[in-house]
DNA sequence: CCATGACCTGAGAGAACGCTGAGAATGAAG
DNA sequence: CTTCATTCTCAGCGTTCTCTCAGGTCATGG
C-alpha cells in the first residue's frame, strides 16, 4: 500500500510556474508516498527550500524570475547534497540541459508520463544515497518476467526482449499493479505523457504489442478483465 | 449491519447541480453510513468544504461557475489528502477526462449504478489511507464464497469462477447484505444504472446467470423468498 | 386439486467490447 | 534525403454481454 513508505519519506520540492502542471506533479508524488512541497518561481523556490530542506527538487528551467540552473546553482552552493530532475520544454534547450546535469542529476522533457518521473525520481534519490533502504535492486519481477529499470531491459524466462519506450512504460505500470485490475484510463493516466488526448483505445493497440514480444510463452501473463481493464496474473495461483 | 461504521464514519461532499442526482447519491451514500453533505456548485463545494473538511468528494466535473477540474486543484492546493471520485457525461466530454486517475482519484460516467458508486467511493478511500481499520483487503466473504474487488475475482469453493460484469455487481450487492432479504426492484436501483427503464424481470434472468455460474454447488447459497425478493443463506441458518 | 400469480430459464437480436492489421505521421539516425 | 523505429488512428471482425420475450415450472390460497 502506498502509505506504508509515507512514514520514512523523502521531502521533494516541486517548482513550476504553471500550476495545473506542479499540482499535477504534487498529486502523484504525495500519492506514492513523497512530502511535497510546490513553488510558483525560482525565489520562492530558494525561500520554501530554505526552511523544508528538499532532498529532492522537480525544476522547470523556465521560470519567471530567476532560471532553473541559477536556482540549482544557489541551491546547491549551501552546500546541501540535493538532487535535482529539470524539467525543460520541447526546444532546442535540451542540449544546453544536458550538459548541465552533472553529478546525479537527471532532465525530462514536457510533456512527460507521470509514471516515467517517479521513476526518475526514485533512481535520482538512490543514485544521491537518499535512501536508507536500498532494497529496491532497480528491478520489478512477476512470475518469470523482469524489469530492469536502471538497464531498461525486459527479460522473460531469462529471455532478453526488446520494447519500444512506451512498450517499457506500460508494462512497467502493469509489474507496479501486478495481480490487481487497472483501468485503460488509469493506464493512460499513468503511463501516456499528461497531454495526451486521445483514445483509450489506443492501450488496447499496445496491450496488442506487449503480448506478442512477451507474452507469448507458454503461461499467458497478460490477462484481460472485460469491462473493467488488464491484470498480470499467474494462471494457477488465485 | 450497515449503521455499524456509522459511528466512525467518513464525510462526502457530493457536488452535482442537478439536484435529483446529489440527492440520490447523498441518499445512498447515507445509507451505507457515510456523513453526506452536497452543494450545487463550485463556490459552494469550497464553502462546505472548508468547514465541512470531507476525506472525500464526489464531483461533477460540469458545473455551473467553476467546473471540476479547478474545484479539485483548489481543494488540493490547501495540501489536503481528499480523494476525488469525478462524474462526467458520456457525450465527448470523455477524452477531456484524461488526467483524471492520478493520485488515488477514480471517475465514473453517468449514468452509473449506485452499488458501483460506493465501491468505487471504498475502494479510493482506501487507497488514500483514510479508513482506519484496513482489515478488508477489497475482499468480501461468504461461505465459502469470495468476491475480490481488487482483483476482480469469483471464488466458490476454492474454484475460480468466470462473471460478466453486471452479474460481479449483482453478486457484490447480494454479499453486502448477505443473509438479508433484498427486492427485485432494490437490486435495480443499485445494481443498475440509474437511467434504466426496463422491466424488474431483468433481475430473474441475472440471478438465473448467478445460480448457474457460482450456486450449482452443494449447498445452494442464494434463496427465493417469494413475493418479496432474494436472499444469500447457508441451509443450517434458517 | 385446481387456479393463479410468481418465478425460472432457454433462445435470440442487437449492441458493446476488445483484438488486430494496415497505414499515416512523426522523428531520429545515417 | 532516405531509412527505420515508433507512435497513433481507424476500421473490420469475432466474441461476449445485455436485455426481451415466451413457454414452462413451482408455490400458495381457495
Amino acid at each position: 500500500m502506498a502509505n506504508i513508505e509515507s512514514k520514512s519519506s523523502h521531502r521533494i520540492l516541486v517548482v513550476d510556474d504553471e500550476k495545473s502542471i506542479s499540482d499535477l506533479i504534487a498529486t502523484s508524488l504525495r500519492f506514492v508516498g513523497f512530502d511535497v512541497r510546490t513553488a510558483a518561481s525560482g525565489s520562492e523556490a530558494l525561500t520554501i527550500a530554505e526552511e523544508f530542506k528538499p532532498q529532492a527538487v522537480v525544476l522547470d528551467v523556465m521560470l519567471p524570475d530567476i532560471d532553473g540552473f541559477e536556482v540549482c546553482r544557489q541551491l546547491r552552493s549551501e552546500g546541501l547534497n540535493i538532487g535535482v530532475l529539470f524539467l525543460t520544454a520541447k526546444d532546442g534547450m535540451e542540449d544546453k540541459v544536458a550538459g548541465l546535469t552533472i553529478g546525479g542529476d537527471d532532465y525530462m522533457t514536457k510533456p512527460f508520463s507521470l509514471e516515467e518521473l517517479v521513476a526518475r525520481l526514485r533512481a535520482l534519490l538512490r543514485r544521491i544515497g537518499v535512501t536508507e533502504i536500498d532494497t529496491d535492486d532497480e528491478k520489478i519481477r512477476f512470475a518469470d518476467l523482469e524489469l530492469n529499470e536502471a538497464t531498461h531491459e525486459v527479460h522473460r524466462a531469462g529471455i532478453l526482449l526488446e520494447t519500444s519506450p512506451t512498450e517499457f512504460q506500460l508494462l512497467r505500470y502493469l509489474l507496479i499493479n501486478a495481480d490487481r485490475v487497472v483501468s485503460k484510463s488509469q493506464i493512460l493516466d499513468h503511463v501516456w505523457q499528461y497531454d495526451f488526448r486521445g483514445d483509450a483505445g489506443i492501450v488496447e493497440t499496445y496491450i496488442s504489442y506487449l503480448r506478442k514480444k512477451i507474452d507469448s510463452f507458454d503461461p499467458p501473463l497478460i490477462h484481460t478483465v472485460r469491462g473493467v481493464g488488464y491484470r498480470l496474473r499467474l494462471p494457477a495461483a488465485k
